[in-house]
DNA sequence: ATGACCTAACTTTTAGGA
């Protein structure tokens, strides 16, 4: 099974190439993040049209994630928001178990984690609060003792190797001390960085800025994850990042990350 | 050395992103 997170940019701006993707690369389930819709625009015709099953959680103008998964498989127990704070409005967290014919099921979560800038305001403790909610929340799935992948935009840049120019984010709210040890925490309960699993090398980036030619120079971070609990961890097999896809027209300034797990 | 983008919104500027 593949699985794959991108980070689209408003599902309308990249819809041709959203569906170039699920064309050419058929991830069996795509989550997706800043929708910058709300559920009633989300391209759902097109989507389905395309093969795929369609959840989201959308908002106006801002976050929003989305879960697709192509036929036969299916999605049931569907969470939306994530757990902790009832009155967190933010469409940022949701989650299905993904079944199928010839495949053992898993449990995947959409998120789109705050930016938390600047630090010197409320973006920063609500970033860091999520961060204990989500670390919460990955310690109760655990406890099922079955294939979980946590996939999405972390707005965490986990280590110097993850950047290219880590001096430049050195006090910003992706790479502070506190969001990284909230993030090494999700490891600790257990879960795998299925990229970095597979992939030791530095210079892996998943985002690169629109602004000052960050992409024709190659100044990117890694910020777009798939953590994976043992469960899942042992059914991996591979992971890559689609970096082709940031040299499109139009691109979103993310691209997609993919796990391709065993049957199990 | 310097500047350099993109998206949505009751749009002619601002908020948010990262």
């Amino acid at each position: 099974m593949r699985i794959t997170t991108w980070n689209v940019n408003s599902v309308k701006q990249r819809l041709p190439h959203l569906l170039a993707f699920l064309d050419e690369a058929r991830p069996d389930a795509l989550c997706l993040q800043e929708l910058k819709c709300q559920d009633a625009a989300f391209p759902r015709a097109e989507v389905e049209a395309a093969g795929y099953a369609v959840e989201t959680l959308g908002q106006k103008a801002y976050n929003g994630v989305a879960l697709l998964v192509r036929a036969p498989l299916t999605m049931s127990e569907i969470r939306r928001g994530l757990p902790g704070d009832a009155a967190d409005e933010q469409a940022r967290y949701i989650e299905a178990l993904v079944s199928g014919p010839d495949t053992a099921p898993v449990r995947v979560a959409s998120i789109y984690l705050p930016n938390g800038n600047p630090v010197d305001s409320p973006k920063y403790p609500y970033k860091l609060a999520f961060l204990e909610r989500l670390q919460r929340h990955a310690r109760a799935l655990m406890a099922d003792e079955k294939a979980i992948v946590l996939a999405g935009d972390y707005n965490v840049i986990p280590e110097l190797a993850d950047a290219a120019d880590p001096e430049a984010w050195r006090s910003d709210a992706l790479f502070r001390p506190d969001s990284r040890m909230a993030f090494r925490a999700l490891l600790a309960e257990g879960y795998t960085d299925g990229l970095r699993a597979c992939d030791p090398r530095d210079g892996l980036y998943t985002f690169w800025d629109y602004q000052a030619g960050c992409w024709p120079r190659n100044v990117g971070i890694r910020i777009d994850h798939l953590l994976l609990s043992p469960q899942a961890a042992d059914r991996l097999i591979s992971a890559s990042v689609q970096k082709h896809l940031r040299g499109l027209d139009k691109p979103s300034d993310h691209v997609p990350v993919t796990v391709e797990l065993s049957a199990g």
